[in-house]
DNA sequence: TTGAGTGCAAAGGCTTTGCAGTGCT
DNA sequence: AGCACTGCAAAGCCTTTGCACTCAA
């Protein structure tokens, strides 16, 4: 029988109450820390791959070389900021009727994809106008 | 005023010939050394600032930690397989009529994507039928 | 007693940078 | 001489793994 997991735990009720938001390991680590008063690095990185195992989280790679998590939801893309990093959402899929011409194109079978859309969020929009 | 670059000159070569093909900095390195009898990673990775930045090449991150570049062409997606790694190329852009409402729901101004579909390329999805 | 969950520390893998040598211009 | 291009080596960064400790079952 598995002992209590203070640190699983945790993650699972940031997940729960952040629809919205991506996560770092280094965000999730002091949100452990925070709450829990423990954590390590290396227990997040691992309890992360459980949560990911079984749908609760789910893996984001948005090409800066930093893996983010969030909470497993609806199909939905994202948009980074070029300059602040900063994400939001996009709500929807894009490509539901991409899948059956690729496939054909390229005689691939498909499983998934990953999109991300880059640009300027409002703020830096704001202060570099181009 | 700019010495010779053998290095650089072969990169161009090699892009120059490759219109569908996509190159990790090893192969590159590689295949640099199969041309020139020199070349070095560090000056494989310089070079390759330069190419993407003059327009030659451009860089890919599909999300596995490797960087890719290809030749600079007209915009196209990927395909890569699960199992293999193997890449494909996807014709055309699927987004084009994205864009404004993205921008219109998340106040981003966009000014790019990258998308990577995943799948089974023809010869894994036949060793391995789900 | 057993092993799941943790922490610490170190290993890995790829990218990036520092620095000095070398050869055009 | 001056500077761009190279190579070698090392530093960085984040991810991943090894190992030993502890604590509930």
């Amino acid at each position: 029988m598995p002992r209590p997991s203070p640190v699983r735990d945790a993650l699972r009720r940031i997940f729960a109450h952040s629809e919205h938001r991506t996560w770092t390991l280094d965000e999730l680590l002091a949100e452990v820390r925070r709450a829990t008063g423990g954590g390590d690095y290396s227990t997040v990185f691992r309890a992360m791959a459980v949560l990911v195992d079984d749908g609760t989280a789910q893996r984001l790679v948005l090409g800066d070389g930093i893996s983010r998590y969030e909470a497993a939801r609806p199909h939905h893309e994202h948009v980074q900021c070029e300059a602040c990093g900063q994400l939001a959402e996009v709500p929807g899929c894009l490509l539901e009727g991409a899948a059956g011409r690729i496939e054909r194109a390229t005689g691939y079978r498909l499983t998934g994809h990953h999109l991300v859309f880059s640009g300027l969020c409002p703020e830096c929009a704001g202060s570099a106008p181009a």
